[in-house]
DNA sequence: CCTCTGTTATATCTATTGTATAACAGAGGG
DNA sequence: CCCTCTGTTATACAATAGATATAACAGAGG
């Protein structure tokens, strides 16, 4: 899977890396089992350093994401820890949601962008594998 | 407005003033033309320094949650930049339900969220003021 | 004039981020 | 058995962000 970073992005390198392989499993472009290139291969191929991706990598096996064979490497392995999951979207809502509020976007028009957004993930899903 | 510092988090102290503000807002306990403690008086109540605070109104201020007299000090007025808002929030769902569709959690359940996160965004209207 | 407002300029310290070089242990192939 | 690849770890270094501290400035008002 082709991994873009984005210079003027103030969002941290690793971090990018991490959001654009979870985007990948959520659009099934990447799949239970599939391996990730090895942190070398992956570096090299962003043009960034081993360690940044080694920390992507880490950050990915702590949320359950994938799973780490000292031979295949990272393999994609998403564990189901639905309650922790659910609190930290719940988390993040309480506030993306408070700062719409306050632009006078409805529930209504957040109801709309989340099937807009699903709608996405389905699209992309069947131009892959 | 009580704002309380949690020490034990990992967002940086001024984002935390900056989003329990936009809170505020979001359940009108904060209303149109309220005004915000100085920088000073707030870093007092709160135990922080005084730049920290003036960092989180600089930044109220750039997204449009505040203006900003020489006199009055900060005071609540929200710019309703609707489409700009609209961007940000689906960037932010982006990868927030990329996130929770890989934790198996269903369009229908963060539907159900959005409602009970309003839901308590009225409830907390209700007692305030 | 004094006081309060946000703002700005420094300086200092710590933590995070990213890069770099190097080495280690385990697993597999020739 | 050796060579190569894997993630992992240990350093070191530079750059940036976060938080604190002291100080000063200009504007507005009593």
């Amino acid at each position: 899977m082709l991994i873009e970073i984005d210079y003027n992005s103030n969002e941290a390198l690793y971090l990018q890396v991490c959001n654009q392989i979870i985007l990948g499993i959520a659009t099934s472009r990447l799949s239970e089992g599939d391996e990730l290139p090895s942190v070398r291969a992956m570096a090299d191929s962003i043009g960034i350093n081993m360690h940044t991706v080694n920390k992507a990598y880490a950050l990915l096996r702590q949320e359950g994401y994938v799973k780490v064979d000292r031979r295949r490497g990272a393999v994609i392995a998403v564990s189901n820890d639905r309650i922790g999951a659910m609190e930290d979207l719940k988390e993040h809502l309480r506030i993306a949601l408070a700062r719409s509020r306050c632009k006078n976007i409805s529930r209504e028009e957040v109801h709309r962008l989340i099937d807009e957004i699903y709608g996405e993930y389905d699209r992309e899903q069947e131009g892959s594998v």
